[in-house]
DNA sequence: GCTTGCGGCAAGTATGTACTTGCATTAACC
DNA sequence: GGTTAATGCAAGTACATACTTGCCGCAAGC
């Protein structure tokens, strides 16, 4: 444990940045925050915007460990997990990317740090999208362009985003609980791209890989 | 013009405040926004917090002007019109919103007055959403639980929020322009609720109210 | 055993911020 | 024309913040 101080300086860091802002978090609070002197601080870091600076760096530097699965075989229940995982993860963040958002005018690394995570995500979805279709999920014809089904993703990203962010402070917007307005999402989502296929359709999709079709429950 | 000066000031400290925060809006630099000494700010309003408050509560109190068709005749149309407006609203707002959403932790009053509009408008979606079945729009079929419809308006309201929100700060999530992105939150909305009609089929529908329909372009 | 480096502690510096006070100016109102 | 209220200006107070400096204790490495 070598540079045990600093990180608890820069989870400290964290925890007060998320709380109080850029100009919030004063050097005085990080370090009674962290249980070490202020000068401490300093003398590991040099400054407060370079302690600051490291911190975002640092926190950029999550990796998330939702994954697709390589071909999709029940989009809904694949979709459902995947935005669970990424809302409860922006739910623990939240405090912290809502500093980051309004700190983004004054400091661009802000915006960067907060901007890390759902760009990554999104690519994500558009990846698991692009399956979606290669497979025949998603509606060929006509009735759903292609821009419609780019634009189903950001939607869907979107609502995820606005639920995990507001829910806390916006209580009647949200009037249904986390779980089931996620699937909710997922399944008009889906009826947006036209890949929700009642149990019929899908048995007659799905006819080809049925060995490794899982059952789904409920 | 008896409160010229106050006006003056109170505009001032909400685009000071816009840009720099509850702690970043100094009575310093709200004075020299206004053009106005900065005794005038205390003599006017005591200080600088009932100033800020003050500001907020004036905040709280925009009205929207958008408003829905007493019966809907061109859902796609109404809808995309509507959100139009708020989007633009919203991303007319963005600043002083993202401010007030990291600010609402510390003062309860931010969170007040950035919940203010956005609870509004969802509360007219789901007001228009209830028309919609009524008219027989949304399928009355088990198709659609009740509790999806519900949901599916806060999913639009989200990513319209997101969309206003984050499209300047995180480029590469929103790859159209906002027009078509928001004609396309529309369409997958109304298709997420059962309720968005091929011609053919709207032709049908909207037989019995054919003199009051307007034409549809495109 | 001695050095080296790290951290705590106390004090200090320079700057910014909220807010006050006293005085001069100006414009409106009777 | 004189009073009154609002404003500008200069200065000052009290406090917080970022950051520095010097000294001391301590623990590890040679």
């Amino acid at each position: 444990m070598i540079d045990d101080h600093r990180q608890r300086i820069l989870h400290a860091a964290a925890r007060v940045y998320a709380q109080h802002g850029w100009r919030g978090a004063t050097t005085r609070r990080i370090a009674e925050e962290a249980g070490v002197n202020e000068v401490t601080l300093f003398r590991q870091f040099g400054s407060k915007d370079a302690l600051l600076d490291l911190m975002m760096r640092e926190c950029s530097r999550v990796e998330q460990d939702a994954t697709f699965p390589l071909e999709p075989v029940d989009p809904e229940q694949e979709l459902l997990a995947w935005v669970t995982v990424h809302h409860t993860a922006l739910v623990g963040m939240r405090a912290i990317v809502r500093q980051m958002m309004s700190d983004a005018e004054e400091r661009p690394d802000a915006a960067n740090c907060a901007t890390h995570g759902p760009s990554a995500a999104m690519a994500q979805v558009r990846e698991y999208v692009v399956k979606l279709r290669r497979h025949g999920w998603v509606t060929e014809s006509g009735e759903v362009s292609p821009a419609e089904v780019r634009a189903a993703a950001t939607m869907l990203m979107g609502a995820v985003f606005a639920d995990g962010m507001n829910r806390d402070i916006m209580p009647t917007m949200f009037t249904q609980p986390v779980p089931e307005t996620l699937r909710a999402y997922v399944r008009i989502f889906l009826r947006g791209v036209g890949a929700l296929q009642e149990p019929a359709h899908r048995a007659a999709r799905t006819v080809e890989r049925d060995s490794t079709s899982t059952t789904v429950p409920e």
